[in-house]
Order: structure tokens, then sequence, then C-alpha cells
DNA sequence: ACCGATCTGGTAGTCACTATCAAGGTGATA
DNA sequence: TATCACCTTGATAGTGACTACCAGATCGGT
């Protein structure tokens, strides 16, 4: 089974998954999450509801798409072993949300900061959201990689790891309720510096920003 | 509407509440979680299911019961405002552990241990859980004070909050690992110090400690 | 043109949860 | 002690998320 047919029959999928995707969104901002029904989603993108369901297994999948797992996994595994944890977790965080910062992409910038805030005001997505953030410090610990032998050094990588996507959390609400107008990065880097101090995050990342 | 009316009838409604939260915990720790229905539940308590859904509103209310929330806010109200955030948040959290683990409710330990062996199994209640945490970091800050005026400042009280709060989980996953047997507030001292480094937990709480 | 795989739709059912209404015991008062 | 208000419990019906199970329709390659 190939990964990408690029078929046309992959290609409708992938339209529809969008489809369907964007009216929950439209409607959930709308309406309210809790007012919408999945079978108002399915009216909405003119599917059955079946179809929802195959796409979405839930309704918080409709608006939890957890696309950066990965890539802040593999940045942490091309992190140099030598730096502090805390250091190598943080700067894959600061530059997988550089990667959403980046200009291309700015059309898709208003579409995953309407999600993140009906993500922070909803509690139950924002419980699942959060259960999602668990999920990807277990994945942060498996690309850290050796630590897994001493019980003591695995401690304390979770708690790098949890305190660190903490911070990120902070960074992520507090971007939501700016609307988005805030440099998302440096907002990561300022609440890593507000957990662990100046020095372990500020020196590296950014050559000359001595204000702020 | 007097707040402790210790009449018969308040007590034999905390009786039924008992007797419902422990059949519904052993349910759930002997078949699991979801295979438990709420159904299930009521008739192992000997009431009906509407009787269960008066005293907890939703399934995942018959494991989280959030009893630690009001204590660790009165630690950090009454902490004295000179020391760093940090400090008065980590310090109120190893003192209500302290009291969980006080020996005078020892047989409540065993029921903390197996809810909480539950919350980290089951997906549905770690996501409660996670958000009960969210909801007492707001409670901590709240329990702060001052700060709330300076945008900036209150930016970095979230974020210590929530690193604090991150610390916290990965001591209660560690200790719900080891069944009970670590001391637990020992544990978030070292969470903690994990995070924010040995100075800065280290050398108040405990005057004689030095090994470990 | 054929056949296998995939995508879609419909039906019926379970389960968490929410009204709404009726009946019983409990607590305080006349 | 008798009465009345209130609280707790119970039963019924309903909504909505979600899951089988089955039947067409469409696309893929041979």
């Amino acid at each position: 089974m190939p990964d990408q047919h690029s078929t046309l029959r992959a290609r409708r999928r992938a339209q529809t998954q969008r489809t369907i995707q964007a009216h929950a969104i439209r409607l959930f901002s709308e309406r309210g999450y809790d007012a919408t029904t999945m079978n108002d989603v399915a009216e909405a993108a003119g599917v059955s509801p079946m179809t929802v369901y195959r796409h979405f297994p839930t309704k918080e999948d409709l608006v939890l798409v957890d696309q950066y797992g990965e890539l802040i996994a593999e940045r942490i595994v091309a992190s140099s072993t030598g730096q502090p944890l805390v250091r190598r977790i943080g700067g894959a965080l600061i530059d997988a949300a550089a990667v959403l910062s980046g200009d291309d992409v700015t059309a898709d910038r208003e579409f995953v900061l309407v999600r993140l805030q009906l993500m922070i005001s909803t509690p139950a997505l924002r419980a699942r959201h959060l259960d999602n953030q668990y999920a990807l410090q277990q994945a942060i610990i498996g690309a850290l990689g050796d630590d897994a032998t001493d019980p003591d050094a695995a401690f304390q990588a979770q708690a790098a790891a949890s305190a660190c996507l903490a911070a990120l959390h902070t960074a992520l609400v507090r971007w939501a309720a700016d609307d988005g107008r805030t440099d998302l990065p440096r907002l990561i880097g300022k609440a890593l510096a507000a957990v662990f101090g100046d020095d372990i995050v500020g020196p590296a990342p950014t050559p000359g920003s001595p204000g702020d």
C-alpha cells in the first residue's frame, strides 16, 4: 500500500476531508461547539453522517489535528545531544513554531488560530488537546533517545519535557488571546525563559535582540 | 443554607455518595473504565441510575474529585510574597502532598492511588484530569494575587504555574508507577528541582536531608 | 470489459446524559 | 403531635455521539 498514490481517489478523499473540517470549524465558531451536532456538520458539508465519522473518528478530531508532533520529534532527533535537555526540547518547539509562522502559509495561520481559540474555550477540546500534548511529551522522550536506562535520568527527562510543553501551552494561550498578532516563536522563547531563566534559552536562537 | 448541617439527611447523602464511588472505582479497576456502564455502577451500588447522576454529573467525576485545589490555593495565599513565584507555588504543592502523605490517612492513600492509576491509564480520564490541572493553574494565578495588572508579569506567572503543575504531574505519574511506595512530597521536590534547578527548591523546605 | 479495493450511504443499536414528573422520607414549625 | 415544606430518589422519554453491519457506487489496474 503506497503512501502517496496522488491518484484521483486520494485527492478526492483529501478534498472531502478538508471540506468537512472547514464546515465544521465554521459551524463551531458560529453556533458553538456543543450546539453543533455531527448531523449539522454532515449536512453543511453535503455528505452523510457516516462519511464524517469515516474521516474524523470523533467530534473532537474535527478540530484537533496534531500535525506538528512528528516535526518536533524530528528536530529533537536532529539536535546535538551535548546540549541540556531543556535547550534541545525548547529549541525544537521554537523551530516548529517558526515553520508555522513562515510567510508561505499565512492562509493556514488564520485557520490554526481559529482552531486554537476553539480549543482553548471549549472544555472538551481543551482536555483532549492537553492529552495530546501529553502524548507529544512521550514522543519527545522517545526522540531524546538514550536516557531510558537510568530511571532517575528518565524522570528528569519527563519533568523537563512536561515543563517545556507547559511553557508552550502558555505561549499558545497568549498567542490565541492576542489573535495571533504576536510573534509565536518569540512568545515561546519568552515562556521558556520565564520558566528556566533567560540564560538557558536566550543566547542561542536569536543573534541580536537585546531589548524586548 | 448552612454549610454543614451534619443532620441525618446530609450524612446519608454523603454515605450513598461514598458507596457509589467505591463501587464505581472497584468496577472500573476490575472490568476497565470503558467497559463499565453507568447502569452497572448504579446496580452495584444498589441505587437507580438517576441517583448516580445526581451525585456525579459525569462518569469521569466518579474518579476525578479535586479535593486539593483549595488546599493548594490556601497555602499560596499564606506564602510570603517576597519569595520567587516558583518557590511559592512549588512549596504549596509539596505541602499539600505532605498533608496527603500524613500517617493519619493511610486508608485514603490506597484509594487515591487506585484512582490516580485509573486516571493515568484511561485516556478520557487523563484528559479531564489535565484539564482540571489547568483549572487549578488559574486558581493558583488568582491566589498569587497582585500580578494581574502587568500583562508581562501575568504571562510569567502563567508560565511558572504551568511548569510547576507539569512537574507535579510528572511526580504523580512516577508515584503511581511505583504503586505509591515513594515519598510523594520528596518526589515532587525532585521534579521541581529537575525543572528549575536544585538551588531554587532544595534549601528551604526540609532543614536536614542532604543525602538522597 | 472485468474484478478487487475503496468510498459512501442507510439502519439499528448502545451508552452517556438531560429534561420532566411522581412519590417517599426528613426537618422544622404550629 | 400534626402539618407542611423540602430534599432525595425513582421512572420515563428523549437527544446526541458513536459503532456495528450491510448494500451500492466508483475507481484502480489487468
